[in-house]
DNA sequence: TTTT
DNA sequence: TTTT
């Protein structure tokens, strides 16, 4: 359509290491869980109250997803730039489900790393940091892979 | 958690008339059915491909339900600025399903009109058009219904 | 620095039609005048108040300028994403002076026409319309320029 | 105009303390000095090259503003949601001048920190930290008070 | 003037 | 399952 516009941005914590797949020709894709938390104070108790968004990012993007695997994990800080794309898929009972997503993948999908040192492990024997050995938001490359989603089982 | 931001901005039309539910305080909460669609050219077949993405859309916010309500129709072209929310319920057959839902509620949610006339019928006896009849966009009065989930049966 | 964004969303109209100056080597560069409206109900008095803001915008991604010569006209609605960037430049009288504007340029930058026919005229000629005549926001190929703004007067 | 959108969102590091001023009525204003770094390898050379960008935050949202005051300081990294503005002002000379701002006020404005430590000074005996005290990215009040811009000499 |  |  004309005109349109599909774009998410989340700033949040990863609750577990990424999630590492591959292509049959081995490029890797990416899964995040990021939470989101959002708190505020109730008008009629006046307590304090708090919701946590998990969020499944995927990241197609073969630059992001290398940068993913290799300085993300589980507490880290992130910002994510994508866009939403729900997909269909059957559970163990043939029956129809469907899982939304924020996909990176293509232009306009970044991924920028907000806390300079991982407090997870890991990151010492693959060196690098603070915005993952560059310092500009790392954005798609432009390779647009939407048949991915058909040839990997979730 | 500190320092989270979950945001969603969407531009597309609508692929049918807002449904209104209400409150049993007779707020109107109102549903969109928003569709994006992504074109690209294949890179080995050098064919234009498409794809459309279906986003659904709650507004809680008072103010913009109303105004969704009264000059939104099927074909309206919007732009909408909100957040990512995946909702849990059970199907007939018992089991737990999600919904991820881009919801319109409190501060930084807006809705603008696109189009300054309707293409879907039911505007001329409301007056307004263009943006609502006023021309800023509209923002979430502030007022949270998260309890809202769980009342009302999508 | 680690970890940074800068980013731009705007949606308007053009005060004026693009404004096309070329590189040396032939590469358009476009200037757009855009203009987005904020209005609000003064709290004191009650009236209605409006304000204009006026946005400078400047595309250097090729293919965005390339459709931004072609198809905006004067009064073209536009959603325009980009980055912040202030440039110095010397008055007649030889003071230092500082002009922000909207650039358009590599990676996250997008250009989406948001009325699928022209109001301004122009546009018969060249053909095209809607979204520039292909569905996808137009996003920057990628290709940085920064030197350009030097060799530019603007 | 109808549907208009003007937004900024900025991601950066403060170069200075925030500078707070105050109306008449006592109601802090806050500037910031707002830092975003872009990098990127030269396609020519290969080099590495690195460009920083400095932003004018202004924080007319009281409860944003007192915010700010009191836990933001040189160096902090901060995520601003806030809207473009462009204001006109007289040198000694009686020339006219422009200055291009990030203007945090009313709705859809967001202040959040995104380190958890203060790395400057002046945090211990203000306590708080973290995201303010807060949790929730914080939202402009919803007083809109341009006026302002014309009783306060920047 | 920040940050890495 | 994260974070404060």
């Amino acid at each position: 359509m004309a005109g349109s516009v599909n774009k998410v941005i989340l700033i949040g914590n990863l609750g577990a290491d990424p999630e590492v797949r591959h292509t049959q020709d081995g490029r890797p894709i990416v899964n995040l869980r990021l939470a989101t938390t959002d708190s505020w104070r109730d008008k009629n108790s006046g307590e304090r109250r708090e919701k946590t968004e998990w969020h499944r990012v995927v990241i197609f993007s073969e630059g992001l997803a290398r940068v993913a695997e290799q300085y993300l994990r589980k507490g880290s800080k992130v910002y994510v730039e994508g866009a939403l794309q729900t997909r269909k898929w059957e559970d163990q009972s043939g029956q129809e489900r469907y899982t939304t997503e924020v996909v990176l993948q293509g232009f306009n999908s970044t991924l920028t790393m907000l806390d300079g040192r991982q407090q997870g492990g890991g990151m010492s024997e693959s060196g690098g940091g603070g915005d993952f050995g560059r310092t500009k938001p790392l954005s798609g490359g432009g390779s647009f892979n939407k048949e991915l989603d058909d040839e990997i089982p979730f």
